[in-house]
DNA sequence: CATGCCCCCTGCACGC
DNA sequence: TGCGTGCAGGGGGCAT
């Protein structure tokens, strides 16, 4: 599922059932996930507040009156899913459905690879559900987060103010790789999965193949291709942010919706089908690239 | 240092 | 129906 949009869809659904309120009890069903969880993990959470819950590149971070910061990656197939007064709930039990002080998701909630609980006051469950289990949650000092190796290299979010053509420019102009690779590397631009990647080259009708140094002159100034890109990339993830993300397999909005950009995609899974840029005819291909299906059509992006 | 490849893991679509 | 193969939104770790 999850590149920045997704990630932030995610982000703005967890808000309300996180954000000023308490873990009263949290859950990990499993002793890993991609990594395994710190051994304090469950004490460093419990009875803590919430007090803001944010996003960098693919990362949510939820803020803790404790002073930690717990840090979560949805990897390949992580989502979330709210359930509003569940079983946890202490003030609105259904008399004799649950034991006081015991916390249970209904049944029909208590689905596979369900791996983290969060069981929080407002009465809601945050679980999140990763079968690939790629994903990792990771707490971390707040005075800590800058020498966090996992954060450590992340390059500008692509929605920032520091991201622009001059700033693209200058960390392409003396790579040796295509442009797709500089884009999906998190420290070029934080955030960038392989669906955006894809739309925004696309829109921008450059080539995936295109060396990145070519986003730069000599000088290392922004060339016209630069400013094109960047342009593109804000608007594929703002559009993509505005339709709740894109839901290609199971990926869920948290309060189970689909999201809907997936319908927009102009090149992504699209191989053989009719390029829809006007007047060109093209036909959209497929091919690997650092290992990673790359979509486009080698008539308008040159 | 930069780059690219392998691999972690499960589920699903496809061809036979 | 069942089985084998390939592929999937990411990125850490390692060889080159």
């Amino acid at each position: 599922m999850p590149e920045l949009p997704e990630v932030e869809t995610v982000r703005r659904g967890l808000q309300p059932a996180m954000e000023g309120s308490k873990i009263v009890k949290a859950e990990a069903r499993r002793k890993d996930l991609r990594f395994p969880f710190q051994k304090d993990f469950i004490a460093r959470l419990e009875g803590q507040t919430v007090t803001g819950l944010g996003r960098r590149a693919k990362y949510l971070m939820a803020d803790l009156t404790s002073g930690d910061v717990l840090l979560m990656h949805l990897g390949m197939s992580g989502s979330f899913r709210v359930l509003e007064n569940g079983a946890n709930s202490t003030s609105k039990n259904t008399p004799g459905q649950n034991t006081p002080g015991q916390f249970h998701l209904p049944r029909s909630e208590d689905r596979a690879h369900d791996h983290v609980v969060f069981h929080m006051s407002s009465g809601a469950s945050v679980v999140f559900n990763d079968p690939r289990r790629f994903g990792y949650m990771k707490i971390i000092a707040r005075n800590a987060l800058e020498e966090e190796p996992l954060l450590k290299g992340l390059g500008p979010e692509p929605l920032g103010n520091e991201f622009d053509a001059r700033m693209l420019a200058q960390s392409c102009h003396n790579k040796k790789t295509s442009l797709k690779a500089a884009l999906l590397d998190q420290r070029v631009v934080a955030g960038l999965g392989n669906i955006y990647v894809c739309e925004a080259l696309y829109r921008a009708h450059l080539s995936p193949r295109r060396l990145a140094a070519t986003l730069a002159t000599k000088k290392a100034e922004p060339t016209d291709h630069a400013k094109r890109l960047v342009g593109s990339i804000h608007d594929v993830l703002n559009q993509a942010i505005k339709a709740g993300g894109s839901s290609i397999s199971d990926h869920r909005q948290t309060s189970g919706e689909l999201g809907y950009f997936q319908h927009s995609f102009q090149v992504y899974d699209r191989e053989g089908e009719k390029c829809q840029t006007a007047r060109c005819g093209g036909v959209v291909r497929r091919f690997v690239q650092n290992g990673r299906s790359t979509f486009w059509c080698p008539k308008c992006q040159k």
